[in-house]
Formats: structure tokens, sequence, C-alpha cells
DNA sequence: ATTTGTTCTTGTCGG
DNA sequence: AAGAACAAAT
């Protein structure tokens, strides 16, 4: 097989480069991921490199098992043994066999941003430091930072010594530390300090590594950080083959530590590299890339560079400005029918946002309008407070050490230990340097325990080791069933027979499902790397795309996806860019690239909109187009505002609140349908049948009064229990 | 010990 | 507007 084949010249450049430091500086849309698949199965096929010596860095574990697929079906064959992933799931994946060597058990915990919160609160309190001043989320990114830039805390002391605000996060920086290695857990940013740390000072170890990844790629470049440099540094340093791909523009996590002059340094870093530019854009029409050449080139900081296309010059790009955040839902949800009846499908359309907040209205819209969709982040199912207490059992049973997660679920379902006595297990535990496990199992001997709390902290400990005896004679699936069964949890729940009790129950069970895809795809894999892989799943990950749904989701989600048709909703000042980013110009400018990823994922159609007053933060406000939106200039069609006679009122500065979401409000200008009348008199009552326009056929199961309304319980033949307000369901009686 | 009600705070983006 | 922290009641 050729691997040039249909390649422009710059691509066949980059696939033919095998050897020596390459940046390739690739436009959005400008094939990258095609280079990077065909340079792989160049070097498999042509240079007789094993795939277990390629190294394959992406941002999302979606993206590596895409590309994984890709170059299996390139070259006919299983690459199995090629390193694909995330930094952080290659750093799990070091650690986990190699981390004893700097002190810490290979059954490490791996403690998500919830973790970390109570983590610090933990801190907080222990240093008994005013809570107001130092905030738990502040305090926990100035941490991460620390750790991305490599200063240990009692450096940080030290140099800070006589200012207290700062000594004091150094100091809780060093007792966030020390609990966490006490703990055995590591949080998100240790994942890659760890495996930097375990390299230095395992040179043996580091050669190993070095010898075994000949090839590495990194994707999204220019979004890594400090910490990440550095490894990607140390591993390559012998063979030297280090292809990165990245796109300046479109670096938009500076938030988070992602140092843009890794790749504008590159050409230094790395010493005779090659740096070819992809500018050819095969995605968008040119309309489009216009646009987004247009808004881009207001950032000062940037290499020039500019995408274009051999595509005809054809479709348009719509602006729209509504007058609140509803009709800017009803406005889409209303072209997305127009769409679809011409014959796109929804899986080619999404909907993004600056924050996701805004997915509200839309879900709302689309529930009404009866159009299928799908939200990527927001509402996580990994957040649920059930799913993650029988992942905090699993947590438990595979690192008991671990005192957080043993504090979430030692009552949990309630079996009357309370905080007291959870404070009193605390105290002796740290008074003696032990964990609190380690403490209870020999819980008589805990004085300032009555035998109340005694008998039942026993019978906590008992279920907990009976559970640990068979971690390792179950399988996962018949396991998690089994912790299920053991804690009492479901049973705990389906006393309590409310709806919410239920939901809860189906979203175990849907973990359960999870498990046992895991088992399936994973054959020999144990709790350990189940309880990895859901902590470092992103939230595209976390996404199934087998559906044929529109996609709704943040711009920074969207990063690297592509969609036929695109609307960038909500572009207001203040919102977009963000208020946040005002007095400062290089957070302005990262708005600005996030606006240029955002208009660049559309290949076909961009519909930009905007609303005149929206609710933000629990109020209602005015709010002014985005400047982006300026300065796209007549790159984009402006329709003169007609404003119909109710518009007029609406917008002539009568207060408006969330209250007339519900009114009986006039179409809009665009012809949005008209809002549904309210259903009050519809006459519902208790094993009603009636229809869901989305569900199908239920039954009526509970109904509570609201004010001015009815919140209405339905058991959905197909769907299970859903809890809707009867004043806008779209439910009829049958 | 646990539930229930009230006040207070806070507010992007995410592995 | 929503969630967390806190206080009071059972």
């Amino acid at each position: 097989m050729n691997y040039l084949e249909g390649l422009n010249d710059r691509q066949k450049e980059a696939v033919l480069h095998t050897d020596g430091p390459l940046l390739i500086m690739a436009g959005a849309g400008s094939g990258k991921t095609r280079v990077v698949t065909h340079k792989i199965a160049y070097l498999i096929e042509e240079k007789n490199i094993y795939p277990g010596n390629i190294l394959a860095i992406t941002f999302t574990n979606k993206a590596a098992d895409e590309m994984k697929e890709r170059v299996a079906e390139l070259l006919d064959r299983d690459v199995d043994h090629m390193w694909m992933g995330t930094f952080h799931s290659i750093c799990v994946r070091i650690l986990r066999m190699n981390i004893d060597k700097i002190g810490y058990d290979r059954s490490f915990t791996i403690y998500d941003r919830a973790d970390q919160i109570t983590l610090i609160r933990e801190c907080i309190q222990e240093l008994n430091v005013d809570k107001s001043m130092y905030k738990e989320a502040s305090v926990l990114s100035r941490i991460s930072s620390f750790k991305d830039e490599q200063i240990d805390p009692e450096e940080y002391i030290k140099v800070n010594y006589s200012d207290y605000r700062e000594r004091k996060i150094g100091e809780l920086y060093q007792l966030y530390t020390k609990k966490l290695k006490q703990y055995n857990a590591l949080d998100f940013d240790d994942l890659l300090l760890k495996a930097v740390e375990l390299l230095r000072e395992n040179k043996d170890l580091l050669e190993f590594y070095q010898r075994r990844f000949q090839y590495i790629f990194v994707d999204e470049y220019q979004d890594t950080n400090k910490i990440q440099y550095e490894l990607i540094k140390m591993l390559s340093g012998k063979h030297g083959n280090i292809c990165v791909v990245g796109d300046s523009d479109q670096s938009i996590y500076a938030w988070r530590g992602a140092d843009i002059g890794n790749i504008l340094n590159f050409e230094k870093d790395f010493p005779g590299a090659r740096v070819i530019l992809l500018e050819q854009n095969y995605r968008s029409t040119q309309k489009i890339l216009d646009l987004a050449n247009e808004v881009i080139k207001n950032n000062s900081e940037r290499k020039k560079k500019r995408l274009w296309t051999d595509k005809a010059d054809e479709g348009k790009i719509h602006y729209e400005q509504l007058s609140d955040s509803d009709r800017e839902a009803h406005f889409v949800a209303n072209k997305i029918h127009q769409l679809i009846y011409k014959g796109y499908k929804p899986k080619d359309i999404a909907i993004l946002y600056r924050t996701n907040a805004q997915s509200r209205s839309f879900e709302d819209a689309f529930m009404k309008e009866d159009i299928p969709y799908k939200i990527v982040g927001g509402l996580r199912f990994y957040d649920r407070k059930e799913v993650k207490d029988i992942v905090a059992y699993l947590k438990v049973l595979q690192n008991p050490i671990d005192n957080i997660s043993l504090k979430r679920i030692i009552n949990t379902p309630k079996r009357g230990i309370g905080n007291v006595t959870i404070e009193r297990i605390e105290d002796y535990a740290n008074e003696r340097g032990q964990s609190m496990y380690e403490s209870i199992l020999s819980v008589d001997n805990i004085d300032s325990l009555g035998a109340g709390a005694k008998s039942k902290v026993r019978s906590f400990l008992e279920m907990i080791n009976g559970l640990m005896d068979k971690k390792d004679r179950l399988g996962l699936k018949d396991f998690v069933e089994e912790v299920i069964e053991s804690s009492g949890y479901v049973k705990d729940l389906e006393k309590e027979d409310t709806v919410e009790a239920r939901t809860r129950i189906d979203n175990i069970m849907e973990f359960l499902s999870v498990t046992i895809n895991f088992q399936e795809k994973n054959e020999g894999e144990d709790l350990e790397e189940f309880l990895a892989s859901i902590s470092l799943l992103s939230d595209v990950d976390k996404t199934i795309d087998k559906d044929n749904l529109i996609t709704m989701m943040t711009v920074h989600s969207a990063k690297g996806l592509e969609f036929n048709t695109v609307f960038l909703v909500g572009m207001e000042e203040g919102l977009f860019p963000i208020s946040r980013s005002f007095d400062n110009e290089e957070d302005l400018e990262e708005e600005r690239r996030l606006c240029y990823v955002a208009i660049t994922r559309a290949e076909e159609h961009l519909y930009i909109t905007n609303a005149k007053t929206r609710i933000l933060y629990g109020r209602a406000g005015y709010s002014l187009p985005s400047r982006f939106i300026d300065e796209m200039g007549d790159f984009i069609e402006r329709k003169p505002l007609i404003k119909s006679g109710r518009e007029k009122t609406m917008s002539s500065g009568r207060q408006y609140t969330g209250t007339s979401r519900f009114g009986n409000t006039a179409s809009n200008i665009l012809g949005a349908k008209p809002r549904e009348e309210s259903k009050k008199d519809l006459d519902i009552q208790l094993g009603s049948k009636v229809k869901h326009r989305k569900w199908g056929i239920g039954t009526v199961v509970q109904i509570e009064d609201k004010e001015n309304d009815k919140e209405i319980v339905i058991a959905f033949d197909k769907e299970g229990l859903k809890k809707l307000s009867l004043a806008v369901a779209p439910i009829e009686i049958v």
C-alpha cells in the first residue's frame, strides 16, 4: 500500500520526515490526524518499526482509540502493542508498574476533583486558617501550578516566609501533599509529576523507556504544560524522534497551565527540528475560513498563518440576534427542524456554547420540539452521588488507607456512625500515625468510643473485610454486584421508595453495566485498572456517539471535532468573551482563540446567535453583542432587525425574568413556534395513561402540587420513571 | 443521629 | 439560581 496516496505535498513531506524532531504546524482541518496515522503506518510497514516502539499522546482517550483503529485499518493488522493515550493514562501505566520505587504502593488511588476538594478542606481545617480567605478552588489551582512548575512545598514556604498569606498557602500545599502520600493517593497533577520524578530518580528505568519509545508523537502540542514538556523531553532523550502536532491559534488551556511557549520554542528546545506548515484546509468552506481568519488576525501574539481551501465558496454564515435565551434556543430548534427536513442528520449538527450552564434553555426547547440531542459534559454520570459512593467503596477496597474515601462510605448508607464517632476515630488514627482503617481494625482499643459506637464500627469493618476477601476471588462484575449487595446501598434506597431513590438505583445498575462492558473489553484487567480508567475519562470520552443525536457542548470540549453544521450561541459581551477576561489582554486573546476554534469546527453551515437579555447568575440583564461579532465585519450577514409588535414590548425595558419562561409569549420574528398553552386543566390523576411526545406511553404514579403547577411522575413503558412539570410537559391523555 | 429548614456564598473552561 | 454550610427540631 502506498501511504502517500491522497496527500498533498506538505503532508507527504511530514510523513516522510521520520527521524529527528518535527513540528507540524497544522491549521484547523488541515488533515493532521491523516498525516499522523499515515506516518505511523509508514513507520511500521516501510521502516519495519515494531508497534510497541511507538508512543502517541492524544488529548482524549477517544482520539487515541480512533487513531489506533485507523492505523490498524491502514495496515490491516492489529497494533495493540502501540502505546496510545492521554498524558495521564500513559503516566498511570508507567506508575502502576514502578511507583514503588518512589515510596508509593502500586495500588495507589487516583483522586478526582471532588476528592481533592474534600482533602483540601481537611487541610484548611487542620491548619486552622480562615476559609473565606483561602478558598478551596483557588488554593487547589495554586497547588496545581506549583506541581506543574515542580516547586516543592518546603522551598515555597522558605522563599515566601515573610509573606503570611503565601506562607500559609505553602503550608496548605505541604499538608495536602503529605496527606496524599499518607493515603497512597495521587491527584491528576501528581500523575504527571510523579512519573517525571520516577524517571528522573531512576536512570535505568528512564533508559528503558527511552529505548522503548523510538518514535514519539504528541497531538495538540499547543496545550501541553511545563511538566508534560519535561516528560516528553526526557522520553525522547535517546532517539530524538519526536513529532509534535499543533496550532498556536488553538491554544485554549492557558488557565490550567498550558504553555504556548512549548510550541513557539520547539525549534530552540529540539535543535535541528524541522517545521512543516499545513495551511490547506479540507474541512470548511472558504466563507467559514475567511471568517475565522478575520477574527484571529486581531490577536497580536501569533505566528501568521492563513487557512485556505479549494472548496467552492458557497454557503452563508448566518447571524441572528434574539431577545432572550429561550428564543435563541427556539430559533436554533427551528433551524434544526428545517435542516433535518432537508435531509441533514442530527449527528452532523452541534450546538457550541461558552459555559455549560447555557445548555439548559436548549434542552428545554429541544425536549418540547422533539429534537434528539445529547450533552457532553455538564451533569456527568460519574459525578452523581450514588455512583461516586459505589466508586468510593471500590477505592477503599483497593486501597484501604485512603481516608477520604473511607470517610465517604463509613456512614453511607446510614449505619449510625455519626460525625462525632468519625472524628474520634480520625483523631485516634492521627495520634498514632496510622490510617483510619488500621485504627478500626482494633476498634476495641479506641477508648474514646462508647460500646454502641464500637459495635457499629465493628460490623462496618466486618462488611469491608468480607468484601476484601472476595476481591480477588470474584470477577469484576460479580465483585461490584457483591459490593452493592453487602453495603446495603441499594436495599436502603429501595426502602426510601421515592422517585429519586429509584433513579439512583437505575444509575447504580447503569454503573454495573459499565463494569460489565469494561470486563468484556479488557480481559484480565482488574479493579485497579477499572478505577483508573474511569477516573481518567474526559467529557468527550464519557458520551456515546453511536446514536444519531445533536451534540451540545462547550467550545473547549469541541476541540479536535468537526460537524457539518455548527450553531455558535450566546455570542455576547461578558459571556463570550467572558467578563473575567476583560481586563487582561492575554485572557482576551485566549477567548479569541476559543472563538476561532468554535468557528473552524464547521464544515458547511455556521449559525451565530446571541440574546439581548439573559439570566446570568440568577439575574436578568441586558447584554451587547460580542466584540468578536464586530470583528467579523462584513463576513457575516446582518439582517436588519424587524421587530414585531410584541417583540417591541418585550425589549422596551420591561423587567424580564425567568418567570416569563412559562408565559404564553408571542412567536418571535423568525417564526419560532409559539409555546404551548399550559395544560393545567388537563385532567390528570393517579393511574392516568398519558402519551409523551418523546417517551411514548406511560402511567401517572405520583402527583404533587406546586405553585401554579403540578409535578407529576410518570412510569413510561420504555423509559422508566420521569419527573415532569405538568404545565410544560408535552403530554396528552390517552 | 438524622432530618428539615434557613441563611450564605458563589459564579469559566477540564484531565 | 443553586448548592453548601449551619442551626434547629425531631
